[in-house]
DNA sequence: CTTCTTGTTACTGA
DNA sequence: ATCAGTAACAAGAA
């Protein structure tokens, strides 16, 4: 699932691509998730230049130049989404005989394909696909006022950045009775973890998935922000994690699943202590864990 | 056929 | 009012 590594890599790949790029044609096919409606966001982008491409969380933020009224264009990729861009030397447009394709086989084919919800043509030459099996993510055009709602109202500190630190740490598990994982897995408190990371990162600090946030200790919270830090840093180096079918900007697969310790891991042995690798439904989510490694 | 998959939100109940 | 837990969303895999 992209989550903020899959994002980051994803942004860095279109950066190189798409500073300064004039979108041409857009088109928006089979996809509820448009905002404003698609007739007009496709009307409204033509002749706009990128200017930036960040990131919030999982968020994607295109910032466009020279213009007022809604200056952002947003993806979110939720579960399945994709956003890859092709250059005008691929062979494009060979994908109309897809259609029984299976999702898995489709990665890394032709373009579009038959999950293909939009794409964006430029200028210079050169397409954008945003393919999403299940329709979850979304693209939405935002003034300037609604992003800052946006990111004040659902986004909490990025994991790299200096306001995610112990006292922030200590601050938002301080009282909180649910599980550490639902927290950590709660955008509004760090933004960017995912099912992934958070099993991953829990693995690392020793803690079992299910203890309320409020009993960890201070060598445990100092612990989790650590390798909170070095998972999500790891990741990124390694360009993602694609367990079912992330794909980065050149339609390639991550390279984390090879350092995975217990994501997707059940049945195997712990790379620590050999014991039987655990999972279990936790804060909603399937959950992988060391039962012994994880006090 | 049923069950599972997950990012996010809406809803429910305490 | 606040918090925690869960259904819903979509569509495919097992």
């Amino acid at each position: 699932m992209p989550e903020l590594p899959e994002v980051e890599t994803v942004r860095r790949d279109l950066l190189k691509h798409l500073i300064g790029a004039v979108f041409q044609d857009i088109k928006i096919i089979n996809f509820k998730n448009v905002a404003p409606r698609a007739a007009f966001l496709a009307k409204f982008l033509q002749a706009k230049k990128i200017k930036d491409i960040s990131r919030r969380g999982k968020l994607l933020i295109v910032q466009l130049e020279a213009v007022k009224d809604f200056p952002y264009l947003l993806f979110h990729l939720k579960m399945t989404g994709q956003l890859i861009y092709q250059d005008n030397k691929s062979s494009l447009f060979g994908g109309h005989s897809l259609s029984n394709q299976s999702f898995e086989a489709a990665v890394g084919g032709s373009l579009p394909n038959k999950f293909t919800r939009a794409y964006f043509s430029f200028k210079q030459g050169g397409v954008l696909f945003f393919n999403d099996l299940r329709k979850f993510g979304y693209i939405k055009l935002v003034s300037a006022s609604q992003l800052q709602e946006i990111l004040a109202n659902n986004y909490g500190p990025e994991p790299l950045e200096k306001e995610f630190n112990l006292e922030y740490l200590t601050q938002i598990l301080k009282n909180k009775t649910a599980p550490i994982k639902a927290v950590i897995l709660n955008q509004k408190l760090i933004a960017g973890l995912g099912n992934i990371y958070a099993d991953e990162a829990l693995f690392r600090s020793q803690i079992k998935p299910w203890r309320q946030a409020k009993s960890l200790s201070l060598s445990e919270r100092k612990k989790l922000l650590e390798v909170i830090r070095e998972v999500i840093k790891a990741a990124i180096k390694a360009r993602g994690t694609t367990f079912r079918n992330f794909v980065d900007a050149r339609g390639e697969k991550g390279n984390f699943m090879q350092q995975l310790q217990v994501y997707q891991r059940q049945g195997q042995l712990c790379l620590v202590c050999g014991d039987v690798i655990l999972k279990k439904k936790i804060a909603g989510r399937g959950t992988h864990y060391c039962p012994t490694c994880q006090k």
